[in-house]
DNA sequence: ATGATAGGAATCGTATATCATTTCATACAT
DNA sequence: ATGTATGAAATGATATACGATTCCTATCAT
């Protein structure tokens, strides 16, 4: 077989198709503003992510203007694009916005949970309250997220459920260890995951789960809330820190 | 003043800059979808395209690429981009989607809204009952839109209203006279807005709104399932009927 | 010293060109 | 006649090239 290509790599070309340079370029920026090498503010310079990949400029436009549509980066013409920065006010609509999605993919998955599940994400749950003795806020975030995954997972309505995983998304974009963790609210929020499973557990209706769950957000966003202006010392207009570096 | 460029418009050029030929495809392509141009399942030929608006290519596939991320459109690698299809599932998924974000959007919109609002809403609702009376469902279905976007406009959250307009997007992708319109269900449709108008009005729950504004489009989704389920005729796997023609 | 202005570097925007892939039609063998 | 192979045409994918815009900086006049 001729492979005149410059291949991504040799293990993926025998069994996939070689994901096209644009699907590169997307999943490599989208991690990156995941895991935080790419923090919220970033200029994202086409010219500098393409050398870098090896490729040209063209699908790493395309692939900045999906993750545009996704709102996890911005994008002003003929200045170029960054990193979503994430202001308060952000934070606050984009949680309302998962408090009401997750909500309803929660309370629509419910019915589809097996024993299995709900064991399972009581073994999570179990290890977040282990994490509050160490006090690990990253780990404590991850878990987190595998929690309500389990929960959420079997929503039937794809789009909801895509709402939901592009909100837990955003807010992943932020560095989580130093943000979006407020000490006092961690046991609560565990207590709170006990009070899910056991409505769950006993087929309680859509309706109740999916407020429990959506005030479960919304506690954990008026935790925040209040954090934050209790400390009104640096958070005056950016909730992140992130330095602006020059290329 | 230089003028290489062949701009789009010679008055947008004094005051705007010239929106950029991405833009201009976006728009373009959108609207031509919105307008029932492009019907659902139709080949989007990025050459075409690009020689029907006297741009190159590449432009073409970033408006292409965004209308993708909004779930306007479809794409298939070296195949290329069709207008999203409308499988009842689609439909269905897209309806109860929106029922969530249209009611919790109307809901946290409703203390905003004005008395000339409410007005404004009831005049509308009231050429709605109108129309009823010559059958006209395109006529109905606009005023439809209008009359929600009254109750809904006021939302804080931009991101929610953002799903909003997205999922009436969608929804006006398909050609509105021949479908989606339930001949039974009008009539029911102008008596729950009156009910949402004065629940309004007397400045009911945010959580009584936002149920009522979700139970009513979830009436029209039953409304349209019962309506499909009766008549088995065509309806097996495609909505529309569009016909996929050649170059 | 301060402000304005001109020039240049960096970067974006888009056209053109070329390669790769898919698809369809035709021809051939069974 | 049916299925398969082959090749050509259409289209997508991406690199390269160049023009346009923005932003920074150095210079100059006040």
């Amino acid at each position: 077989m001729a492979s005149t290509v410059v291949a991504n790599t040799v293990i993926t070309n025998t069994v996939m198709p070689t994901l096209s340079k644009s699907q590169l370029a997307y999943r490599s920026v989208k991690s990156r503003i995941s895991d935080g090498t790419f923090s919220p503010g970033y200029r994202l310079v086409l010219g500098r992510i393409a050398a870098e990949l090896g490729v040209s400029v063209v699908p790493v436009r395309e692939a900045i203007r999906m993750l545009e549509a996704e709102g996890l980066v911005t994008f002003e013409r003929n200045v170029g694009a960054q990193v979503a920065m994430l202001d308060p006010d952000e934070y606050r609509t984009t949680m309302q916005t998962l408090s009401l999605v997750e909500g309803y993919a929660t309370a629509s998955s419910a019915p589809f949970m097996t024993a299995g599940d709900i064991a399972r994400a009581r073994t999570i749950n179990g290890r977040m309250a282990d994490t509050l003795k160490h006090f690990d806020p990253v780990a404590f975030t991850r878990l987190n997220l595998d929690f309500h995954s389990v929960l959420f997972e079997h929503c039937q309505n794809e789009h909801i459920l895509d709402l939901v995983r592009r909100g837990w998304d955003r807010l992943r974009a932020l560095r989580e260890s130093t943000f979006s963790f407020v000490p006092g609210r961690a046991q609560g929020s565990v207590d709170e995951h006990d009070g899910l499973l056991r409505l769950i557990e006993r087929g309680a209706e859509p309706l109740e789960i999916e407020l429990a769950a959506r005030g479960h957000r919304l506690a954990t966003l008026d935790a925040f809330l209040a954090h934050e202006a209790a400390r009104p010392s640096r958070g005056d207009h950016h909730l992140t820190t992130s330095i602006q570096e020059k290329p």
